[in-house]
DNA sequence: ATATGATTTAAACGAACGTTTGAACCACGC
DNA sequence: GCGTGGTTCAAACGTTCGTTTAAATCATAT
C-alpha cells in the first residue's frame, strides 16, 4: 500500500524478534531457530542479513545506542549552550542522561521496555564483546558527562563522581530490568510490570530523587587523598 | 589423616569450578566440559553427585545462600534484642542487610568476590529456576527486613521503601559485579577489581553513603495517595 | 518476455551440548 | 582371601547448536 510498510522487511522482523528473546533468555540462551520462527522468517535470513549471530546481537544495540547516544550529547549541548559556560547543575546533567535513556521506554519506534530491560540486563554480562560492543558506542558520551560532572561538583574528588556515576546506573539499570528476585519475593506488586508508555515516566518519577540523594550524600571518611582538592588538612583520624 | 579433607573432595571442586565460571561466562554460556575439566574430575561427576547441571547451579547457590540467609537474620535478631521494642536506624538495617553481604567478600571460605558477582550477576537474570531458586530462600529474610524498615520509617509510604529497597539491591549488585560496561570506557581505574579480601571493605565505604543518601532522599511529588500516613492535606507544589 | 541480482527456501553439515552407560577402580568389613 | 557399595572412568548416546549450501523464488529493468 503506502510504501514499504507492509512488506516483509525480514531485517527488521528478525532485530525485532531478537531485541525481545535476548531481553528474556539472554544471549546464549536463545537459539537461532527460536528468533526466526518468532520472526516469521526463514533459518538461514540471519547469516544471510547479518553475518553471524554475534553480529546479529550487535546490530540489535547498534540501532538503537546510535539514537540513545546521538540524543543524550544532543541535551548536553543545549544545555552547555544555554548555560553560557557556567557549571551545569547535577541534577540537570542527570535529568539528561536518564532521561533520554527512559524516553526509549515511552517510544515503542525505539525499542520501548524491551530494549531498556536488554540493556540494563547486558550491562551486567562480562561477555567480552558485549563489552567492546559498549567501549566503542558508548566512549564519548560517558566522557562528555563526566566532565560536565566534574565542572558540577568540584569539591568532589573525581574517583568519587566516578563511583557514584556506576552507583546510579546500577540503580537505574535494575529498576528499569524490573524483573528481579525481589519482586519475586514481595507480595507488593509495584508497578515494575508496567509495559506500557508511561511506565518509563513512573519509573523517573521513583528513581531520580533516589539517584539525586545518593549522588549528594557527604563522602566516605578517608577520601582516598590522592586528589583531595579542597580541606588541605588531613583531618584527625585519616 | 583427620578426617575427609585430604581427599580429592569431587563435589567441592566441581561447585568451586562451576561457581567461578558461570560467575565468568554465565550459565548457558558455561559447559560440563568446561566446568569438570577446571575441577580436573570426570565430566560424568556432575550427573552423578548432582543430577544434572541445573541441579548443580541450584548447589552452588544454596550452600553459600544458606550462610548469608542465617547471618541476615542473626545480625537482625540481635539488633532487635538490644533495642527493646524501639524501630532501629535505617543506617542499621541497611548495615545489617548489604554488611553481611559484603562479609562474604572477605572471606574466601564463604565464597569471596567470586560469589559476589555471580549473585550480581544472575540477580538480573531473569530465568525461571532461578528465580524460583532465590524465592525460595530469599523469602522469610526479605520480609524481614522489609519490615523492619517499615517500622524505622513511618512517614514514607511502604510502597516507597520497596522500590528503594531495590533501588539499593540494584546499585549493589551492580557495584559488585564490578565488570561493568562503564568501566570499559573510563579511563580512571578504580579500585572494582581488586579481589583481595579488602575489596569488599573499600566497597562497603564507597557504596553504604550512596545507598543511605538515596533511601533518606525526598519523596517523588505525586506519593501514589493510596496510603498517605502524614501530611494529610495535598500541598500544593510540595 | 527474459536476463539479472537479490532474497528465500529446504536440507544438510560438523561440532558441541547435557546426559547415560557399563565396566573399572577403590576402600573396607568380613 | 572375597564381596560390596561408593566412586571414577572412557565412550557413546541422541539432540540441538550455528552455519553453509545450492536450488527455488522474487523483483525489476531492459
Amino acid at each position: 500500500m503506502s510504501e514499504a510498510r507492509t512488506l516483509p522487511d525480514t531485517r527488521e522482523r528478525i532485530l525485532d524478534a531478537a531485541e525481545r528473546l535476548f531481553m528474556e533468555s539472554g544471549y546464549e540462551g536463545t537459539s537461532m531457530r527460536t528468533i526466526t520462527g518468532d520472526a516469521g522468517v526463514n533459518l538461514a535470513a540471519v547469516n544471510y542479513h547479518f553475518g553471524s549471530k554475534e553480529a546479529l546481537l550487535r546490530e540489535v544495540f547498534r540501532r538503537r545506542l546510535a539514537w540513545l547516544n546521538r540524543e543524550r550529547l544532543h541535551r548536553l549541548d543545549e544545555m552547555e549552550a544555554h548555560a553560557g559556560g557556567e557549571p551545569l547543575k547535577p541534577s540537570a546533567i542527570l535529568s539528561a542522561f536518564f532521561g533520554a535513556l527512559l524516553h526509549m521506554g515511552t517510544d515503542e519506534s525505539l525499542g520501548g521496555m524491551t530494549f531498556l530491560r536488554l540493556l540494563g540486563r547486558t550491562l551486567t554480562e562480562p561477555a567480552d564483546f558485549i563489552r567492546t560492543c559498549f567501549a566503542g558506542e558508548y566512549a564519548e558520551v560517558v566522557d562528555r558527562y563526566k566532565r560536565a560532572l566534574f565542572r558540577a561538583l568540584p569539591d568532589v574528588p573525581r574517583e568519587e563522581i566516578i563511583w557514584r556515576f556506576h552507583l546510579m546506573l546500577g540503580a537505574m539499570s535494575y529498576a528499569i530490568s524490573g524483573t528481579d528476585a525481589l519482586q519475586a519475593v514481595t507480595d507488593c506488586e509495584l508497578d515494575l510490570n508496567n509495559d506500557g508508555p508511561q511506565a518509563a515516566e513512573h519509573l523517573a518519577a521513583r528513581v531520580m530523587p533516589f539517584l539525586l540523594g545518593g549522588l549528594r550524600a557527604p563522602l566516605p571518611q578517608f577520601v582516598t587523598n590522592q586528589e583531595q582538592q579542597r580541606k588541605p588538612e588531613p583531618s584527625k583520624a585519616a
